[in-house]
DNA sequence: GCATCCAAGATCGTATACAATATTGGTCGC
DNA sequence: GCGACCAATATTGTATACGATCTTGGATGC
């Protein structure tokens, strides 16, 4: 009875640590991924590499360029709002269903999560604040048995990391913290009507600490020169 | 100033064959899927096949398994309820902000659309009239100008057409264009409740017209053996 | 007759090699 | 000095080759 869980191909290994790299804000909109680097730097043929790079491209992590090659994406002002805005339709009611059955094992989770978010923006560590902040949420929707809901969410979030790093405006870094609170409280009262409200404003707050006015849909290659 | 729209990846063009090939349920789920035929056919290597297939995986369409090969996927009965899940909550939204911005233009292109869904039923290609019925409910998205939500929609039309493969239930084949025409009218009023309330509808008799009891997430290997 | 084991074949996973295209730097002409 | 053209280089697109893994058919032993 050999442990046959090794379901794990090897691009998408790469693929993963590209992601949580672009996640944490190391990778920063616009670089260049060059595949024979991506290939060196974890080992692997530029086989592999291109696999990964395109499941990020099927993901809008990263843009393909044909002939040109494969660049960190830089999502415009507009695609943000569509972001937001899907994930306002999805993660709300999405909220209300976790709320509804989550286990104290989920709720503990969660505050686990928000545990080591804090413990990140403590240590200085931004980026991986973000990225915890995110799996926060990807959670909630595991927590409500929809893993097909739970995939795009996924895909938002880290579409989200990029608009933060991209048109995130300095002011109130712990108002997240807050709402994640008051939602893990909703979640212990099984209130599925509050937690529904809260994940509803708490999605609105997040958009409007960005600043979208700044048309920078500018052509992302003038970004690109002043990057590398 | 020569055009240099030559945008195409060659695997995207086999992807969107394949695609269209089981949107049209003349792949049969669980249907393997070999890299070397369907670069054959083709006619181009086994990279490129891969590359679809690989891209066909990511959308959910085929299912890959490694050492094993890609197939056809057979959405089981839980994921069938979580895809029209999703399209509850991301459709009837949709529908009234394209309602509430619908050109005479794109009310014709929908027209359009049912007609040629209506002209697919009396010729008895079935497959056809599935595929267009899902391309009107794509349109309706992109009327919203909401292409991220377009995209997630698409996707999970795509495996609609999947999920009604293995589990429609002949019966009132017809009330589809009903309440597609319904739609339409509602577009030409610019009537955003109505339309979301018809969407919403809509979607509700499309998943009690499918058997899901049928516990068919039996071992998918089983359904293979019998088809090819 | 039945199950088990093993070898041959088929298919996938990955690496490498070659062709096509874009970028870059320099040279030529004005 | 400035711009246009062209060759050299770098990078991607695609094909092929080889090794690893799974499936399959038959032979062997009981």
């Amino acid at each position: 009875m050999t442990e046959s869980l090794n379901q794990a191909p090897s691009s998408e290994r790469v693929a993963d640590e590209l992601a949580v790299a672009i996640h944490e804000h190391r990778l920063s909109p616009g670089t260049k991924l060059n595949e024979d680097e991506v290939g060196a730097i974890y080992g692997v043929s530029r086989t592999v590499a291109r696999a990964a790079l395109q499941s990020l491209a099927h993901k809008r992590l990263v843009e393909l360029r044909r002939n040109r090659g494969a660049f960190v994406a830089q999502p415009s002002a507009r695609e943000a709002r569509e972001v937001f805005e899907a994930r306002a339709l999805l993660e709300p009611r999405t909220a209300r269903s976790a709320a509804e059955r989550a286990t104290d094992e989920d709720i503990a989770l969660l505050q686990h999560h928000i545990d080591e978010e804090h413990a990140a923006i403590h240590a200085g560590e931004l980026g991986r604040s973000v990225h915890l902040s995110g799996m926060f949420h990807l959670e909630i929707a595991r927590i409500a048995h929809q893993e097909t809901i739970a995939e795009f969410i996924a895909q938002l979030i880290a579409r989200s990391s990029l608009i933060i790093a991209l048109y995130w405006k300095r002011r109130g870094a712990l108002c997240e913290s807050h709402a994640h609170h008051a939602l893990i409280q909703a979640f212990a009262k099984h209130d599925g009507d509050l937690a529904e409200e809260l994940m509803k404003h708490h999605l609105l707050d997040l958009v409007t600490s960005l600043d979208l006015r700044n048309v920078s849909s500018a052509p992302t290659s003038l970004r690109e020169a002043l990057r590398p």
